[in-house]
DNA sequence: TCAATATGTGAGCAATTCTCAGTTTCGCAA
DNA sequence: TTGCGAAACTGAGAATTGCTCACATATTGA
């Protein structure tokens, strides 16, 4: 019933090698589910792969879903990092140029490093209650589509509403993380990109 | 690498106290996940709940996540038999009148038993690899849009390319997922749906 | 050099999953 | 009704795992 808020490290590291062991640690974490699954993602495997001692882990984080959840930011940072790099050396000759850079964009995105995309596509959903960085990256895509639709009138003839602008970020998205769960081909046909600027050109005219 | 094959029921059962004291586990499993979270969700609370032994749960499944998968599908089966039923009482006047009803269809499916819906739509992604029926159940409307384009030629200029139908479906249904994962409230917005229209509608058009 | 602080260790405790040997209930033929 | 084999159920305890804490070691600054 009520949100949790987010988890917090348990101790901020200030020296180098503390640091050096938080990022162990999360790498560590990334490889033991890539290889061993979920079954095989034990604080002693986490511990051991990362070259430390099970305290060290307890030392930073509070419990091993914090060691997720900070994999998970990790991860969306590189996506939303990726993304705003791409989009910032658009130029956009017209609406519709904008919407389809967006989307090669989102679907590049999940392009590289599959494997840990999809688990952290996998794991989002269930840190939802925990985490918002998710709903706050998918808002802010969802603020510059608004903001170059009005910069650019030919993109929609209609103002777009957030309820609209809700509808389609989580559509375009919604049908990429589907690609990349349930079916990591189709991310590589173009078409499956074609049919995405399909569908956002087609919502944007009304 | 590997994805795993379905897991099974470790015993089927024959005598009806049997059947009941599956049932039993599964709803038992169901209030314990909503009442507790996830946290909470142990083997003993559950068969606490049932009014069985831990014994009687490693009768028929073969770990506790078997409990969810089960009740993943049970509530996957409910919401297909939702859309089933109602899509068989329409009576469509055009193709786009077909557009709205599945989509008006998708959207009520997912408004009542809405915390338990959640729960089930956050735990799906996570047993991707172990069970299909998601994937089916969303294939399974992929088909049905493609019939019924090739019905109602009204609905879509083009002819309907699988990968378009992955897009749309995909699309629709990830709309849907996000408001219930990630806001709930967005769900009984009438706006919301006729966003979600409007996206179909457009993408259909071509 | 030396103390104060930050970092790292790992045996062991508590909680949890799952097993299995034994008990109870059911279905049914005599 | 009675007796018996099969099905269903039980719960103590073995095995595993998350996490703590008392202690050891490394780093920093004066």
């Amino acid at each position: 019933m009520t949100p949790q808020p987010i988890v917090k490290m348990r101790k901020k590291p200030t020296q180098a090698r503390a640091g050096a062991t938080v990022d162990a640690i999360v790498e560590a974490a990334a490889q033991v589910l890539q290889k061993e699954g979920e079954e095989g993602f034990t604080t002693a495997r986490v511990a051991e792969r990362a070259g430390v001692s099970i305290g060290s882990i307890y030392q930073y984080f509070p419990n091993k879903d914090a060691i997720l959840l900070a994999l998970l930011r990790k991860e969306r940072e590189a996506i939303a990092a990726d993304i705003a790099r791409t989009i910032a050396e658009i130029e956009p000759q017209s609406g519709e140029a904008i919407v389809n850079a967006v989307i090669a964009t989102l679907v590049a995105a999940f392009r590289p490093r599959r494997k840990r995309r999809r688990l952290v596509a996998m794991m989002s959903a269930l840190s939802a209650d925990r985490d918002d960085s998710g709903v706050v990256l998918r808002d802010r895509i969802g603020d510059l589509i608004v903001a170059a639709s009005n910069r650019y009138p030919d993109m929609t003839p209609r103002p777009l509403t957030p309820t609209a602008a809700y509808v389609l970020t989580r559509a375009v998205l919604g049908a990429i993380r589907s690609a990349v769960v349930e079916n990591a081909k189709i991310l590589d046909d173009p078409e499956f990109e074609e049919e995405l600027c399909r569908l956002a050109r087609g919502h944007l005219r009304g």
